[in-house]
DNA sequence: TGTTGTGAATCTCTTCACAGCT
DNA sequence: AGCTGTGAAGAGATTCACAACA
Protein backbone atom coordinates (compact mmCIF):
# COMPACT_ATOMS: atom_id res chain seq x y z
CA UNK A 1 0.00 0.00 0.00
CA UNK A 2 2.66 2.24 0.53
CA UNK A 3 6.01 2.81 -0.50
CA UNK A 4 8.47 0.71 1.47
CA UNK A 5 12.77 1.68 2.49
CA UNK A 6 12.30 5.15 1.62
CA UNK A 7 15.88 5.73 2.45
CA UNK A 8 18.13 2.85 1.59
CA UNK A 9 20.23 0.94 3.72
CA UNK A 10 23.60 1.97 2.89
CA UNK A 11 22.39 5.26 3.26
CA UNK A 12 21.06 4.88 7.21
CA UNK A 13 24.66 3.15 7.89
CA UNK A 14 26.29 6.42 6.94
CA UNK A 15 23.90 8.91 8.33
CA UNK A 16 24.84 6.78 11.42
CA UNK A 17 28.44 7.79 10.79
CA UNK A 18 27.91 11.46 9.89
CA UNK A 19 25.66 12.11 12.90
CA UNK A 20 28.66 10.75 14.84
CA UNK A 21 31.31 12.44 13.02
CA UNK A 22 29.06 15.35 13.83
CA UNK A 23 29.20 15.38 17.29
CA UNK A 24 32.59 14.82 17.51
CA UNK A 25 33.47 18.20 15.32
CA UNK A 26 30.26 20.00 17.15
CA UNK A 27 32.13 19.57 20.71
CA UNK A 28 35.13 21.40 19.23
CA UNK A 29 33.00 24.09 18.69
CA UNK A 30 32.65 23.26 14.46
CA UNK A 31 29.90 25.53 12.77
CA UNK A 32 29.82 24.40 9.53
CA UNK A 33 30.85 21.49 7.01
CA UNK A 34 31.09 20.89 3.87
CA UNK A 35 30.35 17.79 2.07
CA UNK A 36 34.25 17.30 0.25
CA UNK A 37 35.51 17.93 4.44
CA UNK A 38 32.57 15.14 5.89
CA UNK A 39 33.28 12.73 2.33
CA UNK A 40 36.77 12.92 3.68
CA UNK A 41 36.13 11.80 7.42
CA UNK A 42 33.59 9.25 6.47
CA UNK A 43 35.42 7.51 3.82
CA UNK A 44 32.98 8.36 1.05
CA UNK A 45 32.94 11.12 -1.75
CA UNK A 46 31.35 14.69 -1.64
CA UNK A 47 28.29 13.58 -3.88
CA UNK A 48 27.58 10.43 -1.92
CA UNK A 49 27.24 12.64 0.83
CA UNK A 50 24.68 15.54 -0.74
CA UNK A 51 22.75 12.50 -2.03
CA UNK A 52 22.94 10.77 1.67
CA UNK A 53 21.58 14.31 2.69
CA UNK A 54 19.31 14.75 -0.12
CA UNK A 55 17.55 11.14 0.98
CA UNK A 56 16.61 13.19 4.45
CA UNK A 57 15.38 16.21 2.88
CA UNK A 58 18.33 18.14 4.52
CA UNK A 59 19.58 21.79 2.81
CA UNK A 60 23.20 23.32 2.91
CA UNK A 61 24.16 26.73 1.42
CA UNK A 62 26.77 26.79 -1.26
CA UNK A 63 28.31 28.96 0.51
CA UNK A 64 28.35 27.88 4.05
CA UNK A 65 28.04 23.97 3.12
CA UNK A 66 26.06 22.49 6.25
CA UNK A 67 25.20 23.59 9.19
CA UNK A 68 26.78 21.17 12.28
CA UNK A 69 24.24 21.66 15.13
CA UNK A 70 21.68 21.62 13.01
CA UNK A 71 22.54 18.63 10.43
CA UNK A 72 23.22 16.98 13.60
CA UNK A 73 19.65 17.12 15.14
CA UNK A 74 17.95 16.60 11.51
CA UNK A 75 19.69 13.64 11.30
CA UNK A 76 18.68 12.61 15.04
CA UNK A 77 15.02 13.09 14.28
CA UNK A 78 15.15 11.40 11.21
CA UNK A 79 16.54 8.09 12.65
CA UNK A 80 15.81 7.90 16.03
CA UNK A 81 12.22 6.73 17.58
CA UNK A 82 11.03 9.72 19.40
CA UNK A 83 10.08 7.47 22.61
CA UNK A 84 13.36 5.98 22.51
CA UNK A 85 14.18 2.27 21.62
CA UNK A 86 14.97 -0.42 24.16
CA UNK A 87 16.83 -3.41 23.26
CA UNK A 88 18.11 -6.79 25.03
CA UNK A 89 20.52 -8.91 24.58
CA UNK A 90 20.23 -12.57 24.61
CA UNK A 91 23.73 -14.28 25.33
CA UNK A 92 25.97 -13.23 28.34
CA UNK A 93 29.63 -14.55 27.63
CA UNK A 94 32.44 -12.95 26.52
CA UNK A 95 31.29 -11.07 23.25
CA UNK A 96 27.47 -10.20 25.04
CA UNK A 97 29.35 -8.52 27.62
CA UNK A 98 31.40 -6.37 25.69
CA UNK A 99 28.73 -5.64 23.22
CA UNK A 100 27.23 -4.15 26.29
CA UNK A 101 29.83 -2.99 28.06
CA UNK A 102 30.43 -1.18 24.42
CA UNK A 103 27.03 0.22 24.17
CA UNK A 104 26.29 1.29 27.33
CA UNK A 105 25.55 5.13 27.56
CA UNK A 106 26.78 5.78 24.07
CA UNK A 107 22.77 7.19 22.40
CA UNK A 108 20.50 8.70 24.64
CA UNK A 109 17.56 6.92 22.88
CA UNK A 110 18.68 3.48 22.10
CA UNK A 111 19.29 1.21 25.00
CA UNK A 112 20.11 -2.17 26.30
CA UNK A 113 17.86 -3.02 29.26
CA UNK A 114 18.35 -6.60 30.37
CA UNK A 115 20.77 -9.36 29.90
CA UNK A 116 19.20 -13.18 28.75
CA UNK A 117 21.11 -16.15 29.63
CA UNK A 118 20.84 -20.15 30.74
CA UNK A 119 23.73 -19.78 32.84
CA UNK A 120 22.06 -20.11 36.44
CA UNK A 121 25.53 -17.91 37.87
CA UNK A 122 24.57 -15.56 35.71
CA UNK A 123 20.90 -15.66 36.30
CA UNK A 124 20.48 -12.90 38.78
CA UNK A 125 23.46 -10.87 38.80
CA UNK A 126 24.18 -7.34 37.19
CA UNK A 127 25.95 -6.79 33.84
CA UNK A 128 26.50 -2.75 32.79
CA UNK A 129 23.74 -1.53 35.25
CA UNK A 130 21.39 -4.31 33.73
CA UNK A 131 19.96 -7.48 35.09
CA UNK A 132 20.91 -10.77 33.68
CA UNK A 133 17.42 -12.92 33.83
CA UNK A 134 16.07 -16.31 33.45
CA UNK A 135 14.97 -17.00 29.47
CA UNK A 136 12.11 -18.17 30.57
CA UNK A 137 10.85 -14.49 31.01
CA UNK A 138 12.07 -13.15 28.23
CA UNK A 139 8.34 -12.88 26.41
CA UNK A 140 6.79 -10.88 30.04
CA UNK A 141 10.07 -8.78 29.90
CA UNK A 142 10.03 -7.83 26.05
CA UNK A 143 5.62 -7.04 26.77
CA UNK A 144 6.05 -5.24 29.57
CA UNK A 145 9.15 -3.06 29.06
CA UNK A 146 7.79 -2.26 25.37
CA UNK A 147 11.06 -4.06 23.83
CA UNK A 148 11.55 -4.08 20.18
CA UNK A 149 15.20 -4.78 19.41
CA UNK A 150 17.10 -7.73 19.95
CA UNK A 151 20.85 -8.38 20.27
CA UNK A 152 21.88 -12.32 19.81
CA UNK A 153 24.98 -13.85 21.39
CA UNK A 154 24.88 -16.81 21.79
CA UNK A 155 26.59 -19.91 19.87
CA UNK A 156 25.58 -20.69 16.72
CA UNK A 157 23.95 -23.36 17.50
CA UNK A 158 21.25 -21.66 19.68
CA UNK A 159 20.98 -18.68 17.32
CA UNK A 160 18.18 -20.31 15.52
CA UNK A 161 15.78 -21.08 18.65
CA UNK A 162 16.83 -17.92 20.45
CA UNK A 163 15.44 -15.67 17.28
CA UNK A 164 12.41 -17.51 17.21
CA UNK A 165 12.20 -16.79 20.93
CA UNK A 166 13.11 -13.32 20.21
CA UNK A 167 9.91 -13.11 17.22
CA UNK A 168 7.66 -14.90 19.19
CA UNK A 169 8.00 -12.19 22.17
CA UNK A 170 7.21 -9.49 19.65
CA UNK A 171 10.99 -8.50 18.94
CA UNK A 172 11.39 -6.46 15.37
CA UNK A 173 14.52 -6.07 14.83
CA UNK A 174 17.41 -8.10 15.70
CA UNK A 175 21.38 -7.62 15.46
CA UNK A 176 22.75 -11.15 15.16
CA UNK A 177 26.75 -11.96 15.95
CA UNK A 178 25.71 -15.68 15.46
CA UNK A 179 28.29 -17.03 12.46
CA UNK A 180 24.86 -18.26 11.24
CA UNK A 181 21.68 -16.81 8.84
CA UNK A 182 18.81 -16.84 10.72
CA UNK A 183 15.50 -17.90 8.87
CA UNK A 184 13.15 -15.27 10.46
CA UNK A 185 9.76 -13.90 9.00
CA UNK A 186 10.25 -10.58 6.60
CA UNK A 187 8.71 -8.45 8.62
CA UNK A 188 11.92 -8.72 11.35
CA UNK A 189 14.66 -7.12 10.33
CA UNK A 190 17.62 -8.89 10.92
CA UNK A 191 21.54 -7.51 10.84
CA UNK A 192 24.44 -10.10 10.70
CA UNK A 193 27.22 -8.91 12.15
CA UNK A 194 29.77 -11.65 11.20
CA UNK A 195 32.89 -11.78 12.53
CA UNK A 196 34.42 -14.49 11.27
CA UNK A 197 33.38 -13.49 7.88
CA UNK A 198 35.20 -10.41 8.18
CA UNK A 199 37.98 -11.49 9.61
CA UNK A 200 38.21 -14.01 6.66
CA UNK A 201 38.09 -10.92 4.30
CA UNK A 202 41.05 -9.40 5.69
CA UNK A 203 43.45 -12.15 5.16
CA UNK A 204 42.19 -13.01 1.83
CA UNK A 205 42.67 -9.55 0.41
CA UNK A 206 45.92 -9.65 2.49
CA UNK A 207 46.89 -12.63 0.80
CA UNK A 208 45.66 -11.44 -2.54
CA UNK A 209 47.66 -8.30 -1.93
CA UNK A 210 51.02 -10.16 -1.90
CA UNK A 211 51.57 -10.50 -5.51
CA UNK A 212 51.14 -7.08 -6.71
CA UNK A 213 53.44 -6.07 -3.79
CA UNK A 214 56.23 -6.99 -6.56
CA UNK A 215 55.85 -4.55 -8.44
CA UNK A 216 54.59 -2.00 -5.62
CA UNK A 217 57.92 -1.70 -4.21
CA UNK B 1 49.92 -4.25 -14.67
CA UNK B 2 47.53 -7.18 -13.54
CA UNK B 3 43.78 -7.43 -13.11
CA UNK B 4 42.61 -6.49 -9.53
CA UNK B 5 40.01 -8.04 -7.35
CA UNK B 6 38.82 -10.41 -9.65
CA UNK B 7 36.55 -11.93 -7.06
CA UNK B 8 34.11 -9.39 -5.66
CA UNK B 9 34.17 -8.46 -1.99
CA UNK B 10 31.51 -9.59 -1.77
CA UNK B 11 31.27 -12.60 -3.11
CA UNK B 12 34.36 -13.39 -0.88
CA UNK B 13 32.14 -12.64 2.23
CA UNK B 14 29.77 -15.29 1.10
CA UNK B 15 32.53 -17.89 0.38
CA UNK B 16 33.20 -17.39 3.84
CA UNK B 17 29.76 -18.29 4.86
CA UNK B 18 29.39 -21.31 2.51
CA UNK B 19 32.84 -23.21 3.68
CA UNK B 20 31.39 -22.71 7.42
CA UNK B 21 28.13 -24.22 6.70
CA UNK B 22 29.30 -26.72 4.56
CA UNK B 23 31.74 -28.19 7.60
CA UNK B 24 28.68 -28.03 9.55
CA UNK B 25 27.14 -30.33 6.80
CA UNK B 26 30.07 -32.77 6.72
CA UNK B 27 29.93 -33.42 9.62
CA UNK B 28 26.51 -34.38 9.39
CA UNK B 29 28.02 -36.97 6.68
CA UNK B 30 26.73 -34.91 4.00
CA UNK B 31 27.72 -35.84 0.86
CA UNK B 32 26.26 -33.41 -2.12
CA UNK B 33 24.28 -30.11 -2.10
CA UNK B 34 22.59 -28.22 -4.76
CA UNK B 35 22.27 -24.64 -4.93
CA UNK B 36 19.01 -23.65 -3.92
CA UNK B 37 19.75 -25.42 -0.40
CA UNK B 38 22.91 -23.88 0.35
CA UNK B 39 21.12 -20.44 -0.71
CA UNK B 40 18.46 -21.31 1.89
CA UNK B 41 21.40 -22.09 4.42
CA UNK B 42 23.03 -18.71 3.45
CA UNK B 43 20.40 -16.54 3.25
CA UNK B 44 20.72 -16.11 -0.58
CA UNK B 45 19.00 -17.30 -4.10
CA UNK B 46 20.42 -20.13 -5.57
CA UNK B 47 21.43 -17.98 -8.69
CA UNK B 48 23.78 -16.09 -6.49
CA UNK B 49 25.49 -19.15 -5.10
CA UNK B 50 26.16 -20.67 -8.76
CA UNK B 51 27.68 -16.90 -9.56
CA UNK B 52 30.18 -17.08 -6.44
CA UNK B 53 31.20 -20.74 -7.27
CA UNK B 54 31.64 -20.06 -10.70
CA UNK B 55 33.69 -17.24 -9.47
CA UNK B 56 36.14 -19.25 -7.93
CA UNK B 57 35.88 -21.48 -11.29
CA UNK B 58 34.25 -24.62 -9.29
CA UNK B 59 31.70 -27.00 -11.05
CA UNK B 60 29.11 -29.36 -9.88
CA UNK B 61 27.07 -31.70 -12.00
CA UNK B 62 23.25 -31.10 -12.52
CA UNK B 63 22.47 -34.71 -11.30
CA UNK B 64 24.14 -34.73 -7.81
CA UNK B 65 24.80 -30.75 -7.11
CA UNK B 66 27.67 -29.79 -6.04
CA UNK B 67 30.07 -32.40 -3.57
CA UNK B 68 30.38 -30.91 -0.13
CA UNK B 69 33.79 -31.94 1.02
CA UNK B 70 35.24 -31.36 -2.96
CA UNK B 71 33.45 -27.93 -2.87
CA UNK B 72 34.67 -27.10 1.34
CA UNK B 73 37.99 -27.94 0.24
CA UNK B 74 38.30 -25.72 -2.90
CA UNK B 75 36.72 -22.47 -1.29
CA UNK B 76 39.78 -23.23 1.55
CA UNK B 77 42.43 -23.29 -1.02
CA UNK B 78 41.09 -20.35 -3.11
CA UNK B 79 40.91 -18.39 -0.23
CA UNK B 80 43.46 -19.56 2.54
CA UNK B 81 47.36 -18.30 2.33
CA UNK B 82 48.95 -21.78 2.03
CA UNK B 83 51.23 -20.83 4.71
CA UNK B 84 48.64 -19.73 7.38
CA UNK B 85 47.61 -16.28 7.79
CA UNK B 86 48.85 -14.31 11.64
CA UNK B 87 47.64 -11.56 12.81
CA UNK B 88 48.25 -9.54 16.14
CA UNK B 89 45.33 -7.14 18.17
CA UNK B 90 45.91 -3.87 19.74
CA UNK B 91 43.48 -3.22 22.66
CA UNK B 92 43.31 -5.75 24.81
CA UNK B 93 39.72 -3.96 26.61
CA UNK B 94 36.47 -6.12 26.94
CA UNK B 95 35.57 -6.22 23.04
CA UNK B 96 39.64 -6.48 22.44
CA UNK B 97 39.57 -10.23 24.63
CA UNK B 98 36.02 -11.36 23.20
CA UNK B 99 37.38 -10.62 19.97
CA UNK B 100 40.59 -13.02 20.91
CA UNK B 101 38.47 -15.86 22.79
CA UNK B 102 36.22 -15.49 19.67
CA UNK B 103 38.33 -16.26 17.17
CA UNK B 104 40.74 -18.41 19.16
CA UNK B 105 41.18 -22.01 17.06
CA UNK B 106 38.39 -20.98 14.69
CA UNK B 107 40.27 -21.75 11.75
CA UNK B 108 43.82 -23.93 11.11
CA UNK B 109 45.17 -21.10 8.83
CA UNK B 110 44.45 -18.08 10.04
CA UNK B 111 45.33 -17.26 13.93
CA UNK B 112 46.26 -14.15 16.21
CA UNK B 113 49.44 -14.61 18.09
CA UNK B 114 49.75 -11.82 20.06
CA UNK B 115 47.70 -8.73 21.43
CA UNK B 116 48.99 -5.12 22.40
CA UNK B 117 48.13 -2.59 24.87
CA UNK B 118 49.22 0.54 26.77
CA UNK B 119 48.41 -0.59 30.12
CA UNK B 120 51.22 -1.75 32.54
CA UNK B 121 48.80 -4.21 34.26
CA UNK B 122 48.07 -5.97 31.21
CA UNK B 123 51.54 -6.32 29.51
CA UNK B 124 53.44 -9.54 30.26
CA UNK B 125 50.31 -11.16 31.19
CA UNK B 126 48.42 -13.77 28.79
CA UNK B 127 45.73 -13.26 27.29
CA UNK B 128 43.86 -16.89 25.19
CA UNK B 129 47.16 -18.39 24.82
CA UNK B 130 48.81 -14.95 23.48
CA UNK B 131 51.21 -12.70 24.93
CA UNK B 132 50.33 -9.33 25.57
CA UNK B 133 53.11 -7.36 24.72
CA UNK B 134 53.99 -3.13 24.92
CA UNK B 135 53.26 -1.24 22.07
CA UNK B 136 56.90 -0.27 21.55
CA UNK B 137 57.56 -4.00 20.51
CA UNK B 138 54.45 -3.69 18.12
CA UNK B 139 57.04 -3.52 14.77
CA UNK B 140 59.85 -5.63 16.02
CA UNK B 141 57.08 -8.18 16.57
CA UNK B 142 55.48 -8.26 13.20
CA UNK B 143 58.49 -8.37 11.28
CA UNK B 144 60.04 -11.29 13.40
CA UNK B 145 56.88 -13.52 13.27
CA UNK B 146 55.36 -12.45 9.84
CA UNK B 147 52.81 -10.61 10.80
CA UNK B 148 50.27 -9.46 7.79
CA UNK B 149 47.24 -8.78 9.33
CA UNK B 150 45.81 -6.53 12.42
CA UNK B 151 42.92 -5.99 14.58
CA UNK B 152 41.96 -2.66 16.27
CA UNK B 153 40.11 -2.54 19.40
CA UNK B 154 41.24 0.64 20.75
CA UNK B 155 39.05 3.78 21.84
CA UNK B 156 37.98 5.72 19.16
CA UNK B 157 40.89 8.78 19.65
CA UNK B 158 43.69 6.25 19.34
CA UNK B 159 42.54 4.15 16.17
CA UNK B 160 44.52 6.73 13.46
CA UNK B 161 47.40 6.21 15.51
CA UNK B 162 47.49 2.67 15.97
CA UNK B 163 46.02 1.94 12.03
CA UNK B 164 49.63 4.52 10.75
CA UNK B 165 51.96 2.23 13.53
CA UNK B 166 50.66 -1.07 11.79
CA UNK B 167 50.79 0.59 8.87
CA UNK B 168 54.45 1.33 9.51
CA UNK B 169 55.07 -2.01 10.78
CA UNK B 170 54.30 -3.53 8.04
CA UNK B 171 50.78 -4.99 8.36
CA UNK B 172 48.61 -4.77 4.76
CA UNK B 173 45.24 -5.72 6.11
CA UNK B 174 43.36 -4.50 9.23
CA UNK B 175 40.03 -5.08 10.75
CA UNK B 176 39.05 -2.09 12.39
CA UNK B 177 36.29 -1.97 15.45
CA UNK B 178 36.93 1.78 16.70
CA UNK B 179 33.54 3.86 15.14
CA UNK B 180 35.92 6.07 12.84
CA UNK B 181 36.93 5.56 9.73
CA UNK B 182 40.92 5.05 9.00
CA UNK B 183 43.00 7.12 6.88
CA UNK B 184 45.52 4.84 5.62
CA UNK B 185 47.36 3.91 1.62
CA UNK B 186 45.62 2.41 -0.37
CA UNK B 187 47.29 -1.15 -0.74
CA UNK B 188 45.76 -1.21 2.83
CA UNK B 189 42.88 -3.30 2.65
CA UNK B 190 40.29 -2.40 6.06
CA UNK B 191 37.72 -3.95 7.35
CA UNK B 192 35.16 -1.65 9.14
CA UNK B 193 32.94 -3.06 12.13
CA UNK B 194 31.22 -0.63 12.94
CA UNK B 195 29.25 -1.90 15.89
CA UNK B 196 27.38 1.60 16.69
CA UNK B 197 26.20 1.95 13.10
CA UNK B 198 24.86 -1.71 12.85
CA UNK B 199 22.96 -1.11 16.43
CA UNK B 200 21.67 1.75 14.96
CA UNK B 201 20.41 0.44 11.32
CA UNK B 202 18.75 -2.00 13.08
CA UNK B 203 16.82 0.51 15.67
CA UNK B 204 15.88 2.51 12.73
CA UNK B 205 14.35 -0.20 10.75
CA UNK B 206 12.25 -1.23 13.92
CA UNK B 207 10.92 1.91 13.64
CA UNK B 208 10.27 2.41 10.43
CA UNK B 209 8.36 -1.00 10.46
CA UNK B 210 5.98 0.41 13.00
CA UNK B 211 3.42 2.14 10.38
CA UNK B 212 3.20 -0.78 8.28
CA UNK B 213 2.37 -2.71 11.57
CA UNK B 214 -1.29 -1.30 11.45
CA UNK B 215 -1.74 -3.01 8.39
CA UNK B 216 -0.21 -6.36 9.19
CA UNK B 217 -1.08 -7.51 12.16
C1' DT C 1 11.92 -33.80 -14.31
C1' DG C 2 15.27 -31.24 -12.02
C1' DT C 3 19.73 -29.54 -11.97
C1' DT C 4 23.99 -26.63 -13.51
C1' DG C 5 26.32 -22.76 -16.08
C1' DT C 6 25.80 -18.44 -18.08
C1' DG C 7 24.42 -14.55 -21.56
C1' DA C 8 21.18 -10.99 -21.17
C1' DA C 9 18.19 -8.08 -18.63
C1' DT C 10 17.31 -5.72 -14.52
C1' DC C 11 18.00 -3.42 -10.53
C1' DT C 12 20.65 -0.67 -7.24
C1' DC C 13 24.08 2.33 -6.03
C1' DT C 14 27.64 5.60 -7.20
C1' DT C 15 29.73 9.09 -9.79
C1' DC C 16 29.66 12.64 -13.27
C1' DA C 17 28.74 17.06 -14.72
C1' DC C 18 26.65 21.18 -14.61
C1' DA C 19 22.92 24.73 -13.62
C1' DG C 20 22.02 27.82 -9.98
C1' DC C 21 23.40 30.32 -6.11
C1' DT C 22 26.32 33.32 -3.04
C1' DA D 1 35.73 30.96 -7.29
C1' DG D 2 33.59 27.41 -5.00
C1' DC D 3 29.86 25.39 -3.19
C1' DT D 4 25.05 22.73 -3.30
C1' DG D 5 21.33 19.97 -5.53
C1' DT D 6 20.26 16.83 -8.99
C1' DG D 7 19.27 14.77 -13.82
C1' DA D 8 21.76 11.67 -16.46
C1' DA D 9 25.29 8.37 -17.13
C1' DG D 10 27.94 4.68 -15.49
C1' DA D 11 29.38 0.70 -12.76
C1' DG D 12 28.34 -3.31 -10.06
C1' DA D 13 25.70 -6.76 -8.40
C1' DT D 14 21.67 -9.62 -8.70
C1' DT D 15 18.18 -12.06 -10.96
C1' DC D 16 16.07 -13.99 -15.07
C1' DA D 17 15.64 -17.39 -18.28
C1' DC D 18 17.06 -20.96 -20.90
C1' DA D 19 20.35 -24.23 -23.29
C1' DA D 20 22.78 -28.35 -22.07
C1' DC D 21 22.78 -32.25 -19.49
C1' DA D 22 21.84 -36.58 -16.47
Amino acid sequence: METRELVSEKTIGRLSLYRRLLSGLLAKGRQNIYSHELATLSGGTAPQVRRDLMAIGYSGSPSKGYEVADLSESINSFMDNPDGTRGIIVGAGNLGRAIMAYFEGRRPKLKIVAAFDNDPNKIGSEICNCPCCDMAYLKTTVAQMGISLGVITVPANRAQEVGDKLVDAGVTGILNFAPIRLHLPPNVYVEHVDLTTSMEKVAYFVQSNKDSDVAGA
